[in-house]
Parts: C-alpha cells; sequence; structure tokens
RNA sequence: GGAGGAUUAGCUCAGUUGGGAGAGCACUUGCCUUACAAGCAAGGGGUCACUGGUUCGAGCCCGGUAUUCUCCACCA
C-alpha cells in the first residue's frame, strides 16, 4: 500500500489520473442500461480560442451533477461539443492570413474552409487538453461538432421543414449591417452603447426659392443624401399647409415633398422629420406605405456609393469621413444651424465592435410569432422548463412576447451554407441540389446559433438510427445569464417545434465571472485569468471547489486569490485527515466491515460524529437536488473541519491510546467509515484528490463507480453533545480567566452520572484536567461552575478564582436564559404558533423550554451560595404551566 | 422609458418554506500538542441601506425611498 505525502501536492496527485479514467471508460454512458437515466449537454465551445475561467465555471458545475448522479445510480451522460463560431472564428482566421499578407478573396472559398478547418482542428486539440485538465467527465464517443456532415444534415432537414411550413422566408428590408465584417446580424448581435454623438440641425430651404426653410436634426448627417421626404403627423396643423411643397436637402440640388405620417410625434422636437428609408428601419416602414423607392447612398463597406444621389466629392468616402465632410460643408453654404454634443445609444457589431449600420437588404428570416406562442404556452404547463433561480423564466418569457422575426443569413463562408438555389428568379430550397442545369446555390451561412438551437436533440441523433433518446430531454442545461437569449430561449422554440418535446428538465443559469474589483474579465481589460495558471499554482481540485463553492445561483463571482488559497488549504486539511486515519487504521478492510456490527461498543463520541455525518449526507442531498453547491460545499467544510478534524480526530487519539483492542478496533472502524463517506461527498468538488485517498482506502477501479453514501442507522436518542459540551466549558473558563491552557486544573462534575469511563477519560486528556470528580452537590468551596444541559461543572482552581468574577458570570448565564424563556413563552403561548406548528418542531420547542428553566434553576441554586437572589419572572412560571 | 439584481463584520460573500446574526480572509491573545504552523485553542468586531406595514416574532413577507450594477426598448 502506498502512503500519503506528508503536505499535499496538487500537481503529483492530478498526474495520470484523467487518462485513467478515460481508460477504464468510466464516463461512458451506456444506452441499454436498466438504470435511471441522467444527461447533460455541454454547451459546445468555439473553437476560436482557449477555455476562460467562465468555461471553467460553467464546465465545473455539470461534472459535479454527472458525477454526483453517476455514484447516486444513475446512467449520467454529458455530451461534448464543439461550435463553429460563424463570424468570430471567420474573423479570427482572416486576421490570421492577414497578417500573413493574404487576403481571403484572392485565396477563394474552398481554400480559405480548408484554412479554417485547420485552425478548427488546433483549438479543438487545445480545448480537449482544457476539459482534461478540468478532470471533465465527459464522454468522448459522442463528441461532435457543429458543422460535421450528420449535424449539417439535420440543420438542412431543419431549414427545409421551416420553409416548408411557412415558418422561414426571404425579406427584403432594413437589417442589421456590420460594415467590418460584412455581414447581416441579428437583434441580439447588436450591442447598444451610450457614446458621444450630437445632434444635427440642418435648414432644408425651399425649393420655391422664396427663402423659406425648415430645420431638420439628424445624428447620421451622411444618410441625408438618401433622403426621400420630409415627414409631418397629419394632424399637426403646424405644418399642414406644407405638404406636397418641396425642399431641397443641403448640400444637394434634390428636392424632397413633404408627406404625413402618423409615425411622427407632434410633440417632439420640431415635429419634422425626413425620411431616410434605404438606412432607417423605421423610415422603411413609413416610406413603404407611402410607395417611395429606396434610395441607396452607401455600400456594404460603409463607404459612400458612387451614383446619382451622392455628391461627386462624397463618393467612396468612409461614413464617418462623409459626416464630418458633409458638416463642414453645410456651415459653409449657411445650411447648418447649429450641433448640439449628446449622449446617445449607437448600435455596436457584437463580434467586430464596428458601428452597426441599418442597410436595406435581402436576408433569410424565421417567422418568430408561432413559434414564440408555442414557447409560452408551454410555460404554462407543468412540462415546463424549470428555470433555476425561477426569476430567469421572467426574463426569458418576457424576450419571447416581444419577439421579432429572426434573422438567420450570414454573408460568411464559414458556416453551414444556406439549401436554396436559384434561378431566372426562381428559389428552389431542398436538402440536395435541384436538378437541371443554371441553378446557383446561396453562397450564405446560417446564423451559428441556428445550428446551437438544435442541439439538445442533434446531440442524441433524434430520429436516427442510432437514436440515444433514453437521454432526451435532457435533465440540466447549465449556462449563464448572458446566453439565455441567444441559445436557451432557441433551444426550447426549435426543439418543442422538432420533437413536441421540451429539450431539457431544468436550467440553471450561472453568473458571469469578475476580476476581484468587481469588473468583468475582457481582453481590452487585460484582467483576464487564465485558468491554467491557477491549475499550476493551486491545483484543479481548489479552482473546482473555489468555483462552485462561493456563490448563490444566477450570481456573479469575483475571482481572489484569497479564496484559492483558502481552497488550498481546506484540501491539504483533508489531505492530512486521511493521512492520519489511513495511517491508523491499515489493519481496517472497509470492503469487509460493517460499522453496524460495532454498535455495542459506540460511545457518545462516536455516536456523536455518526450521528453529525448523518445530518451531513442528508443535508447535501437535499442541497445537490435544488442545485445549492454553495451550501454544500459550506456543510463538508463545517462538518470535516470543525467536527471531523477538530474534535473527533482529537477523541480518537484518547481512544486509541488508551482503551483495550476491541474499542481501539472499533475507533479505527468509525474513523474510516466517516473518511470513506467524506471523501466519496467531496468527490464531486474535487475528483483527484478524492479518488487518490479513495484508491488507498478500497481497491476500485474509481471512485466514481462507488455508492453515494447513505445514512447509518443509530437507534439510540442521546444527547451525544455532553462530552464535547464539557470539554469546550473547560477551556472556556480558563480562557476567560487567563489560566494557561497548559495549567492543570481539577474539575468535578455534579450529576455526571451520563458520562461513561470513556468520556472522563476525553475530558480529562483533551481539556487538560488533573482529575474529574463526581458530586450529586455543588462544593463548598469556591470553584467556577457552569450549567450546561443535563449537568453543572465545578473547576476548582484554588487561588485562582476571583469571585465577584464568578458571580457575575452566573448571573449573565441567568440573563441569558430569561432573554431565551422569554422567547419560548411567545411562541408557545401563541395560538397560531401552537396550532400550526408541526408536531415535532412544537416538541422541540417545549424540550428547550424545559431545559431552559432547569438550567436557569441550577444557576439560581448556586448563586445562593453567595446570598444573590434570582427571580422567577411572569414569563417563567407562565411557561412552567405551559410545557406540563 | 421598462424590467431585474445587489445593499449583512474591515474586505469578499452565504444565510434553503419567517423562530437564537454566519463563513473565508484580515485583526487580538496564547500555543512547534506524536495528521496538518498553509496548523491548534480562545477572542474582538454587525442599528442586516433607510422607512412604513403584516406578525406573538422580520435579514427573510408587503409598500415606499436611496445608492449601485445589469438587461431590454422604434427616440428621428
Amino acid at each position: 500500500m502506498k502512503t500519503l505525502d506528508p503536505k499535499f501536492d496538487h500537481k503529483a496527485v492530478e498526474a495520470g489520473k484523467y487518462q485513467q479514467w478515460l481508460d477504464d471508460g468510466v464516463f461512458t454512458a451506456d444506452v441499454n442500461s436498466s438504470k435511471p437515466a441522467y444527461s447533460i449537454v455541454l454547451p459546445p465551445p468555439n473553437v476560436t480560442g482557449k477555455l476562460h475561467l467562465g468555461h471553467a465555471w460553467d464546465t465545473t458545475l455539470q461534472d459535479m451533477l454527472i458525477r454526483y448522479k453517476k455514484m447516486q445510480g444513475f446512467e449520467a451522460l454529458w455530451l461534448p461539443g464543439m461550435d463553429h463560431a460563424g463570424i468570430a472564428t471567420q474573423s479570427r482566421v482572416e486576421n490570421l492570413l492577414y497578417e500573413q499578407g493574404i487576403n481571403k478573396h484572392d485565396l477563394g472559398r474552398e481554400k480559405f474552409i480548408e484554412k479554417t478547418w485547420e485552425w478548427k482542428h488546433e483549438y479543438a486539440d487545445f480545448i480537449r487538453a482544457q476539459w482534461a485538465k478540468m478532470g471533465l467527465a465527459l464522454d468522448y464517443s459522442r463528441e461532435k461538432f457543429t458543422l460535421d456532415s450528420d449535424v449539417n444534415e439535420t440543420v438542412n432537414e431543419v431549414f427545409v421543414k421551416l420553409y416548408e411550413q411557412g415558418l422561414i422566408y426571404q425579406g427584403y428590408r432594413i437589417t442589421n449591417w456590420d460594415p467590418k465584417a460584412q455581414t447581416a446580424l441579428s437583434d441580439i448581435e447588436v450591442i447598444h452603447k451610450d457614446v458621444e454623438g450630437a445632434e444635427h440641425y440642418f435648414k432644408y430651404m425651399a425649393a420655391d426659392g422664396s427663402g423659406d426653410y425648415l430645420e431638420i436634426m439628424t445624428t447620421r448627417p451622411e444618410t441625408m443624401f438618401g433622403d426621400g421626404a420630409l415627414a409631418v403627423h397629419p394632424e399637426d396643423e403646424r405644418y399642414a399647409h406644407l405638404v406636397g411643397r418641396e425642399y431641397i436637402i443641403p448640400n444637394t440640388g434634390r428636392a424632397i415633398p413633404v408627406i404625413q405620417d402618423e409615425y411622427v410625434s407632434i410633440d417632439k422636437g420640431s415635429g419634422v422629420v425626413k425620411i431616410t428609408m434605404a438606412h432607417d428601419p423605421n423610415d422603411f416602414e413609413v416610406a413603404s406605405r407611402h410607395k417611395m423607392s429606396p434610395i441607396i447612398v452607401m455600400e456594404e463597406d460603409g463607404t459612400m456609393s458612387a451614383n446619382e444621389f451622392v455628391p461627386t466629392q462624397f463618393q467612396g468616402l468612409d461614413r464617418f469621413e462623409a459626416r464630418k465632410a458633409q458638416i463642414a460643408l453645410a456651415k459653409e453654404n449657411g445650411l447648418l444651424v447649429k450641433v448640439e454634443t449628446i449622449t446617445h445609444s449607437v448600435g455596436h457589431s457584437e463580434r467586430s465592435s464596428a458601428v452597426v449600420e441599418p442597410l436595406l437588404s435581402k436576408q433569410w428570416y424565421v417567422k418568430m410569432e408561432d413559434l414564440a406562442a408555442r414557447s409560452l404556452n408551454h410555460q404554462q404547463t407543468d412540462d415546463k422548463v424549470n428555470f433555476v433561480p425561477e426569476r430567469f423564466e421572467t426574463t426569458f418569457n418576457r424576450w419571447m412576447e416581444n419577439i421579432q422575426d429572426w434573422c438567420i443569413s450570414r454573408q460568411l463562408w464559414w458556416g453551414h451554407q444556406i439549401p436554396a438555389w436559384y434561378k431566372d428568379g426562381e428559389v428552389y430550397v431542398g436538402t440536395e441540389a435541384p436538378e437541371g442545369d443554371g441553378w446557383t446555390r446561396d453562397e450564405d451561412v446560417l446564423d451559428t446559433w441556428f445550428s446551437s438551437a438544435l442541439w439538445p436533440f442533434i446531440m442524441v441523433n433524434y430520429g436516427k438510427e442510432d437514436d440515444i433518446s433514453k437521454f432526451f430531454p435532457q435533465s440540466t442545461l447549465v449556462t449563464g445569464y448572458d446566453i439565455i437569449f441567444f441559445w436557451v430561449s432557441r433551444m426550447i422554440f426549435q426543439t418543442l417545434h422538432f420533437t413536441d418535446q421540451k429539450p431539457f428538465e431544468d436550467v440553471l443559469i450561472h453568473g458571469l465571472i469578475r476580476d476581484s474589483e468587481g469588473r468583468k474579465m475582457s481582453k481590452s481589460l487585460g484582467n483576464g485569468v487564465d485558468p491554467m495558471d491557477v491549475i499550476e499554482a493551486y491545483g484543479v481540485d481548489s479552482l473546482r471547489f473555489f468555483l462552485t463553492t462561493n456563490s448563490a445561483p444566477g450570481q456573479d463571482l469575483r475571482y481572489q486569490t484569497e479564496k484559492l488559497e483558502s481552497s488550498w488549504n481546506f484540501i491539504n486539511k483533508i489531505w492530512n485527515v486521511s493521512r492520519y486515519v489511513l495511517t491508523n487504521t491499515e489493519d481496517i478492510d472497509m470492503s469487509k466491515t460493517n460499522i453496524a456490527d460495532y454498535k455495542e461498543l459506540l460511545n457518545n463520541s462516536d455516536k456523536y460524529i455518526i450521528d453529525k455525518l448523518n445530518n451531513t449526507i442528508t443535508n447535501i442531498n437535499y442541497n445537490m437536488d435544488k442545485y445549492e453547491f454553495g451550501e454544500v460545499g459550506r456543510t463538508l467544510y463545517e462538518f470535516i473541519w470543525d467536527d471531523f478534524a477538530s474534535w473527533y480526530i482529537e477523541v480518537s487519539k484518547v481512544s486509541l491510546h488508551n482503551e483495550d483492542e476491541a474499542h481501539q478496533h472499533k475507533t479505527k472502524v468509525v474513523l474510516k467509515t466517516v473518511l470513506t463517506s467524506i471523501i466519496k461527498l467531496l468527490h464531486p468538488f474535487m475528483p483527484f484528490v478524492t479518488e487518490e485517498i479513495y484508491s488507498q482506502i478500497e481497491q476500485v477501479k474509481s471512485i466514481v463507480l462507488t455508492e453515494w453514501p447513505t445514512v447509518i442507522d443509530l437507534d439510540a436518542t442521546n444527547n451525544f453533545e455532553t462530552t464535547k459540551e464539557v470539554i469546550t466549558a473547560i477551556r472556556n473558563i480558563k480562557a476567560e480567566n487567563d489560566i494557561k491552557p497548559s495549567e492543570v486544573v481539577t474539575v468535578e462534575l455534579e450529576g455526571a452520572e451520563v458520562l461513561s469511563d470513556f468520556d472522563k477519560l476525553a475530558i480529562s486528556k483533551l481539556a487538560k484536567t488533573n482529575e474529574i470528580t463526581f458530586i450529586s452537590a455543588a462544593p463548598t468551596y469556591d470553584a467556577f461552575s457552569r450549567v450546561l444541559a443535563g449537568l453543572v461543572l465545578h473547576m476548582n482552581s484554588e487561588g485562582l478564582i476571583d469571585v465577584e468574577a464568578k458571580i457575575n458570570d452566573l448571573k449573565a448565564t441567568v440573563a441569558k436564559l430569561d432573554g431565551e424563556i422569554m422567547r419560548s413563552f411567545k411562541m408557545l403561548s401563541n395560538e397560531n404558533f401552537v396550532s400550526k406548528a408541526p408536531e415535532a418542531k412544537l416538541n422541540t420547542e417545549k424540550d428547550k423550554a424545559r431545559s431552559y428553566i432547569t438550567q436557569k434553576a441550577e444557576a439560581a441554586t448556586l448563586l445562593q451560595d453567595y446570598d444573590v437572589e434570582t427571580n422567577i419572572t411572569e414569563a417563567e412560571t407562565k411557561l412552567q404551566e405551559l410545557i406540563k
């Protein structure tokens, strides 16, 4: 048998374990298993780069659930995959090629995609290495990539079906255009940011030469060349007489008419607005109603068009240069009234950060009305998807209620090419190319999220030959609140539509990880932390414990190195506890040991620790199932450190050094039983160190394959805490009276029949008392006394006793008990409480009340020796009656 | 403009159906006690943002206010 090193060394512990798990097939799930299924689909990371701390957090939560469920006897499956991340990956590869002096257009579509696959393979390997470092229990035999051919097949089928159902259509309208990436974007890929801008007021001179003019405000003067009309509200009497008159766009010779439309607000600004139908979504609506023709003045790359509408000197200028030039020229021509700087919200591309330009173009859309309605209706049923925390369901519902059609075509090369073909104005949509010559395929690809939305049923090969629907719907989806709209909501409506089932039972939403000052981690701030660096310094188990126990569901988490240190210390504690137990229990074979056989030999302290362990197990099961991992972590921390390490292990030393062989053997069994349970309970949090320790308890393939601990039956209901209370009281009295810990004192225990010989021995050793005597009445000499539940402790430390201090100590005890008595009285005298409280709670409260009253009486007796009288309060008298 | 978080010890945060205010780190005191000094023992420190209400009882439930963060939204 190996032995544990004196100090926890995370690198040594981690080495080789992951490969061993893979070799032993610990992570592989069996679709034919008779066990109940539990499954999670990993949110597929983008193949754009390394995983960050957010991924580490997200994946650890899932790994915990999978390992926990496996140990609980579920056939647990965790499905891994990666996402092609259209725009993000394509721009990364474009940049890479640009650095090599290669333009993607020179390369051509096919070659470019080849290069991108090379990139993908490189990063996929990188990501898998990181998954391995994190210890993730992924079933690699079912790994998929969003551009795999079978995925592509399903994506095409879905597209065609939606098209045939009239839920996908081509629309010619204003879309969000990213001039840098040169592609359309969906609404949620546009990030609105408050930036400095200006309101420019221009004079639109009357075309009749009368010198009259209208003052028009715009924040985007470069689009003025595309104006088609000026508009006023139909009921705006101020301008009614102007309808039909024409005004000249500044710096051009073109005249446009004044029209009426209800879109214009009477009480906003001057009440006159320009209508630029090809460059503004609202204006497009207005212009469509008035059957105006679009005037395009800007190209897809954000430069001004070279056409009759754009004055020659502006043609080809970048949009922001054109803006400046237009303002300068208007000023020169006396057509600029004023410029007021303002802060306003401007849309930016989520990926390229370029200012998004509303541009008229033909794109593919998903019609959302019916799909959204179905999702919303489904959330009204008992079969709904449970959001944890619940409030995110409201977020989801609200978004679904206000949803716009989803623009799904992207002018990229990297992605699922749209299965549509064109010929002479005819459109064909199908999974295969149409027969006959002359058809050209749509060059665009689908929004990345279109394929991600199908992930829950693609990953189980839904409806295919190798269908593994045993694992569908998935049990839990774990993700951050930042992608509820992008992903969660789309999986819900697509999966409902195609499988008539929800994609998953629960959605566990976590927050974002922030730096030590609470800022978002981002590349631009340079405050990102590489999880691999953290693992190098503190070990992956420390990282995992930190990530999973330092926040509540849905809350953000701050990264702080002190917390990592704290986690490391805890693991080091576990390590040393294990070291102590293992070196002292080498002769105990857990595979042949049952604690039930030792029941007769258990002392108070043994029962105490087993009872605590039972509570810990119950508590952990309850909180694991509620995804309250923080609570689980704290429960484990407290039990292991305070109850097992600080208390029980110290008691066990007394047993192992003083008791007979049979009792020593019993103590060893308790030690090893508790340790075994602890290590199993900890496993989901810290798989590596627990596997290492477990391998020295039992020779099995992996701890993951063992059974989750269950409550140990204890048929006694005594107060197991007495021994511990006595020791704590002695230590307290010593500390409060400046008696050195090493200074030996004599203790007398009044009414201590409840203590066994071993309890006395433990008290004398651990509290460093000289001897313990049982007495039946209070001693006549000066001694410190403390009333405990069930007995009274007197500590003789001649010459050190300060009588006044002792009296004050007892008075304080009485005052505290009076407070408790008052509280008990209020509760037990309350009709509402007595009639509504559960039986058990009522009894507990009554027991407590009895104990308080007894303790107070003991303290009062002690005070009498010093001629101090204690009052019996009214509440106490009445409480006496109530608890009879 | 709408919605939702957050506000608890010096710092970072828990507090699970309402029933004695907690942890980690930091701080004070004493200890190298044969698993662990990255440890052990003891201790100090909080008007639970403010305010009204419900209740026998409120950190927790309801109304309002303040500060702060985030998301959503067609402001030309």
